[in-house]
Parts: structure tokens; sequence; C-alpha cells
DNA sequence: TTGAAAGCGGTACCAG
DNA sequence: CTGGTACCGCTTTCAA
């Protein structure tokens, strides 16, 4: 159907190997040659066939990225910096959700698989690393993305997630706050993490815990904000109510404020709320919401390069583990007198 | 280096054939052989190479989607009702942005061509046709998202944007207002739809239109808040001063929105403000923002049915308009004394 | 029910 | 400089 290399050859009398030659810029041919190669391949619009230069080459210069869910703006960050990054060395990019399922995730990881990509990247939901392991047989380099494996010594790219929980809780600390709550997200390592950080920063500056303040959001990746609202409405119900939330991700802070405002109490008068992920409308919510910035793009960015190197590479280079540093991003919920 | 199909077929003393028709389920097969295989692919845990089955079937089993912004909350949903609907067919989704980019697309469309996926799906930032008439050489089925190309009978699935342009200004003149600026989008099909449905609204109902009450947003994709923010501060300006604002999608509105309480005026009291794209944000606004909804999820899944379905069919069918109905979703931004 | 041969569209290797 | 031959991993066709 399409335009081949052997019709170019025929037309032209030559062989198909000269024309390979011509298209993948070999030295070895007649400057005549080439040119009226060059010439013909312009005219018909011919463009080679991906899947048969995979097949000998073994490399399908594309790569696999499976998310939880797409139109989670980090993701979406992440995969659009990603994309960016890939496209500049000719790589083209699958992407697929996983819809947070373990099991839709190990399907996925099945089928790009078989797809041959050069490298896969992942940000799993998964419980156990036996998928990783069945990647490793295929001896296809893969990255994790934004949630790490104690114990599996694999590529990652993230954030450093302690830092976050810590960050987070030390500025609604400095914020004046003496009642800290903590809604987390699952058990992933990315809610461990920050619950850790929120951890260490009452521990380093004696802020007292209590009972039943830290609580987990129902889902982190779907429906965040009734689990953020649902949350926030036990933590009310709570003696003494807190007077500062750190909560797992913006869309669950977005919801735990509106639980707050619903009671009749005031952000950040009453209660300082911070969430993480600095979407772009925090800035342009009922109360402008603090965040904890996680460099979404820039870890995509990361991870392109990342994955790059390690199909360039001939022998899988020692694992790499690249942590960004968050940063707050102070706004008016947790804008308090001193 | 992966297990291959005649691994499996020298172990077993079978010929490769054999192995293939298991694989793909052909009756003819001894039902003590069948087992004997699948035995072995399961232990093995073997995959077949797509690759060079699309090499020999000349079906790839994958898609291609070029939306302009992934980060881009409707193209996100788009691709997340799409990806949902091809999995189910055991394809895959290759992604890329355009960054609305007009050059940048086309090279990412010859990009996809060349891995001869099985369809693409195209949201445009085109001006010309020229990169679709390429397209149809390969026939290739295409869907067009999103955007239409007037003259171009080509498949498309997107939203009645007539509709969305007199669905809003009808909600901000039975709101009450009586001067309504439109800020507009891009040149593409999206925004002049909007435009005349904005237009045919006012006309219909004896609103009076005045001289600079249609503004173009400087650009659409990225960076709409700045864009509606400083298209306002010139709205602000004006004599008289318009009474509401429909604007060509939600972060332009949220930009107006900061202009116009910036500017110490009331939302919805002094302006009132409707934009378009019904994000999940919406709700938590600083005002609660009304807006049209794009049923963006929906045209995800029905291009995905119609890609299939195009797939599908030996010969190409007669090119298919779809063409979803937009609904208001009203909110405080536009609830006005009647 | 099974398999030998041919070929999908390229690339690698080596001879001329 | 040019090209014949083999082969990548799989499917198709047809004969045994």
């Amino acid at each position: 159907m399409a335009v081949t290399m052997k019709d170019i050859a025929r037309e032209l009398g030559l062989s198909v190997v000269t024309v390979s030659k011509v298209i993948r810029n070999h030295t070895d041919i007649g400057a005549e040659t080439r040119q009226r190669v060059l010439k013909r391949i312009k005219e018909l619009n011919y463009q080679p066939n991906m899947a048969a230069r995979a097949l000998v080459t073994g490399r399908t210069y594309s790569a696999g990225l499976i998310v939880p869910d797409l139109v989670h703006p980090f993701f979406a960050e992440v995969a659009s910096g990603l994309s960016d990054v890939l496209r500049r060395k000719n790589y083209s990019l699958l992407i697929s959700s996983s819809e947070g399922d373990p099991d839709l995730e190990r399907q996925e990881i099945k089928r790009l698989l078989s797809r041959r990509l050069d490298a896969l990247m992942i940000a799993s939901t998964q419980w156990t690393v036996e998928s990783f392991r069945r990647i490793e047989e295929q001896k296809v380099p893969y990255v994790l993305l934004d949630r790490a494996f104690l114990g599996l010594p694999a590529n990652f790219v993230g954030v450093d997630e302690i830092a976050v929980g810590r960050l987070a809780t030390e500025h609604l600390i400095s914020a004046g706050c003496q009642r800290i709550a903590h809604i987390r997200g699952p058990a992933a390592s990315t809610a461990v993490g920050r619950l850790e950080g929120y951890r260490q920063a009452l521990a380093h500056h004696d802020v007292s815990q209590f009972r039943g303040y830290v609580l987990a959001g129902r889902s982190a990746d779907v429906d965040s904000w009734s689990s953020g609202h649902e949350a926030m409405k036990k933590l009310l119900a709570l003696t003494p109510r807190p007077d500062g939330v750190f909560c797992y991700n913006d869309p669950i802070a977005i919801g735990v404020i509106d639980a707050i405002l619903e009671a009749g109490l005031r952000v950040p008068g009453d209660i300082a709320v911070i969430g993480c992920g600095n979407l772009h409308f925090d800035k342009s919510l009922r109360v402008p919401l603090s965040s904890v910035d996680q460099q979404s793009r820039a870890i995509g960015e990361r991870a392109g390069k990342l994955v790059l190197s390690l199909i360039e590479a001939k022998v899988a280079p020692q694992p790499k583990s690249i942590m960004l540093q968050p940063s707050i991003v102070p706004r008016e919920s947790t804008r308090r007198p001193q």
C-alpha cells in the first residue's frame, strides 16, 4: 500500500541496499546516486516503515509511560515534560492509564512489553515488585516515576517526599499552627514519605500530636475532592479541633477548605490549609491555596533524559535515583497573623 | 534476547506455525498439542513480538493522538476517554503534543505515519488541510477532534460549537445581562463557532452589540489566565462597561474574574462571567464559575469507537461528523437577581 | 492435524 | 561505491 524502499530501488534501477544506505546517511554512496534517491524519496513522500526497521535493529524508537490517571495534572505535566524531551530525539511515546488499578497496570505492562519498547516509565500503583521483575527479565530498561519501592533497586525519578511533608508542616508551624492534622494519601511511597516528613517536623519543633489527627483520604487519584471533604468533617468533630491541615494533594485540600467553610469557619483564620501539587488554578480558588510544588514537569524531563541514557548504554548501569527538591508556594490559605 | 516462537517450537519439537496457530486460537490444532504449547508459553512468559506481527499483517494495533497541549484538562480528558475505549480492544495509544505549533504538528503526523499506526486522531492547530491530504494518501483512517475544517470532508468528533456560544450567551441574557462581551479564542473552528453562536443569540434576543466587545484572547491553549486577565482590563476601560462576559474557556474566565475583582468590582454583582470547559475545580474557585460543559470525555470515547469502526471497515466509509450537544452548568458567577 | 516455503520491509555483512 | 544474501519474528498459503 505505502511506498517501500523496494519501489524506489526498482524505479531507479538500484538495489534496496543502496536506498537503505542513503536513508541512513552512509558515506559510501556516490554523490549523484544519493541525490537521485533523495529526490525520489521527496517526490513519493516516502516514510521508512519503523516496524520493519525495529524488527531487525531491535530498537523501536519508542518508549512507554504508564500512569494512574491521565487527567490528574501532576501526571499530565510529567507526560508533557517527558514527551518534550523524547520528541527531540525522535522517540514516540505510548501512554496508557492504569486507572489506579494494579491489575490493569500489570496488563498494560504486558501489553507494552510485547511492543518491544525501548524503555518503560511507570508511576506504579502496585503493592508488589513482581511486575518489575518481569520487565527486568525482558531486559527492557525502566524508570519508576513518583512512587518508589523499598528494596527494589530500580531507576527512579521523583520528588523528595519526606521533604514535602517536612516543608508543608514547617510552613504551617511557622504560620502559628499548634494542632496540625494530616490527611494522607494511599499506601504508596509518596504518602508514606509525606507522612514521615510531617511526623519529623512535628517532633523536631516540639508540636503536640493528637489522636485521630492523621486520616487516610479514601482515594487519592480519583475523586479526591470528596475524600478531602469527608475527612475534614471528621476532623471538625474532634476535640481539640485542628488549626492547621496538611493535605496529601490539592484536590483534597480544596475539599477540605470547602468543608471548613461549610461549617461556618474561616480559612486561614480558624484553620490554615496547605496542599501539594501547586496546581495552576490554586491562586484562583475561593481561598487561594498554599501548596508544595512537586516539579512535575521537571520530573518528566529528568525521566526522559535518564531513559535516553539507559537506552544508549550498552550495559545496564547501576540504578540511579533522582530526587528533586520540593518548594513551598505560600498563598492565602496559610496566611495567618504571626 | 526475548523468547520467540522459534524457541518454543524447538523445545517442544513442533514447528513455528503450530505455535503461531495456538497463539491465535486456530481450531485445527490437537487438544494435547495446544495444551503443551500453552503451558510452555505461560512458563516462559512469552509475549508475541507485535512489530513482527505488524510487519506481516499490516496492522499495528495502535492508534495515534496529537493534541496541542496534554496538560489542558480538555485534551487530557479526551485522551483518557479514548485510551479507555481503545484499551478494551487491545489497542495501544501513542500520544504526542504539538505544543500548539502547526510545524511541530506536521512533523508529528509524519512521525506517526511512519509507525504505520492503524488510525490517527488529531486536534489540529493547522491553517491548511495539506497535512490531511498526506494522511489520506497513505490511506490511514483519521479523525479530527474538537476542531473541524471547512471544506474538508473528514471524520470529525466534537461539540456543537455554535450551540456552545448560543447557550452561554443566552444564559447571560436570562441572568439579566444587557451588555455582553466575548473574549474569543484563536482562529480555529471552535472559536469561530462560539463567536457565531454568541452573535446569533444576541441578534435573536435583540440585545445590543457594542464596539470593542469582542476581544481575542492572546493565546488559548497556553497561558490562558493572563490572556483573560489582560483582555478584561481592556473591557473594563470601555464605555459602557459590559455587565456580562462570555469567555472562550475556563482559564480565561478565571483571569477575567481576577481582573474584575482587582478592579474592585463584584462577580456576578457588577459583571457576570461564564466560561467553557466545566473544569473539575470550577465549583471551588473564588467565585464558583458557571461554564459550558463540552463533554470532553465523551468526545474521546466517541472518537475511539469511530476509529475502531474505521479500522474494521474494509473500504473507507463516508466521513462522519459527530457533534455532541453542550450543556450549561450554572454556578455563582452568573447568579444574578432577575 | 501439522509443517515447509515464501515473504512482510527493512538492515548487516561481506564480496565484487 | 554498489549489491547479493541472509535474516529479524511472525503470518499466510498450501501440500502432506
